[in-house]
DNA sequence: AAAAATATATGCTCGGAGCATATACATCAA
DNA sequence: TTGATGTATATGCTCCGAGCATATATTTTT
């Protein structure tokens, strides 16, 4: 193949992957757009300032403080305020949250698991050191991390190249 | 790798590639959101019905309807009557759309080879084979066909997975 | 102690997106 | 041919997420 024919083809495929994990992370959210990775984020990390969160999500202050609102208000996240720095605030999940979030990342795995069936074993490993190097090679910065791994089921993440990338 | 991981990190690595797409087709793009995906498949279709561009898009028919008046409105595309189905509106790129097509897609082929730039050749080349093994498995209708090939340059594209696969 | 930087909260407004509906054309059945 | 159903487009209305500007609280720096 040509080198731009590749580049289509990684580039399709990024895109039909990514409808596709934010299609099942959302069909289980409470809203679409950012809500889902905001849960998944703030399960993963707990106690994660709204600033933070602002930073993975891409999104403003005022949006962020807007969809943090709407999950407490939802019974899904709670504020409280952060024992290190009395400014902000920061993020747990509760009880209900935590069982979306088992449900965002499930259906997420589920969804990526069946594209994924067409590979054999040989070709999903080989597909996955690839990817492992292309991911250690994209992420700069803490915040961009947890902007990649945003959907990721971290308890299911054994040896994360990202991780490894920024220690 | 044990598989649960090699699965977070492809879907990781899709987030982190679909971003990159985005955002520099986005920025070639008069406005956030679908629009860069719109003048790519105008571009790449021309004829392409309001209908089956909502399709590709996944939106609602008004709001595809409004974005299409966007489009023409800045000068980037033109409606003209479907010479088939007199129901049908057809879309055609203006010059100036050309013109955007171009920038969106130069953009979005950039950033995507700068990524793929820690690979090798022999890499990239098996990275490639099994990206279109996978996207073959992926394509169901000719409609999803468009959403996948959204931003792609079909110019460069030879052997095109998702066509043949759909052949 | 004062000044600058950082974190959060809120009033205001904008704009994209969907719903419901209307109209035009096509297709199929009788 | 005519009538009924389905499909394609357009538009009024409304909702709601997102950003901007600004206010307040706390930390850090000078």
């Amino acid at each position: 193949m040509i080198d731009s024919s590749i580049e289509n083809v990684i580039g399709a495929l990024a895109l039909a992957f990514a409808d596709i994990l934010q299609r099942d992370a959302q069909a289980k959210a409470p809203e679409p757009g950012p809500a889902a990775s905001a849960i998944t984020l703030i399960g993963h990390v707990p106690g994660l300032s709204i600033e933070r969160l602002r930073r993975a999500l891409s999104l403003s202050h005022s949006g962020t403080v807007r969809l943090v609102d709407r999950l407490v208000a939802e019974g899904l996240a709670a504020r409280f305020s952060a024992p290190d720095d009395h400014r902000a605030v920061a993020l747990r999940l509760t009880p209900l949250g935590e069982t979306t979030c088992s449900a965002i990342l499930s259906a997420r795995q589920k969804g990526l698991a069946s594209a994924l069936a067409v590979l054999s074993q040989e070709e999903l490993q080989e597909f996955g050191n690839l990817a492992a190097k292309l991911l250690r090679g994209l992420v700069s910065t803490e915040d961009h991390a947890y902007r990649i791994c945003r959907l990721c089921n971290y308890t299911a993440c054994i040896d994360c190249p990202v991780e490894a990338e920024l220690a």
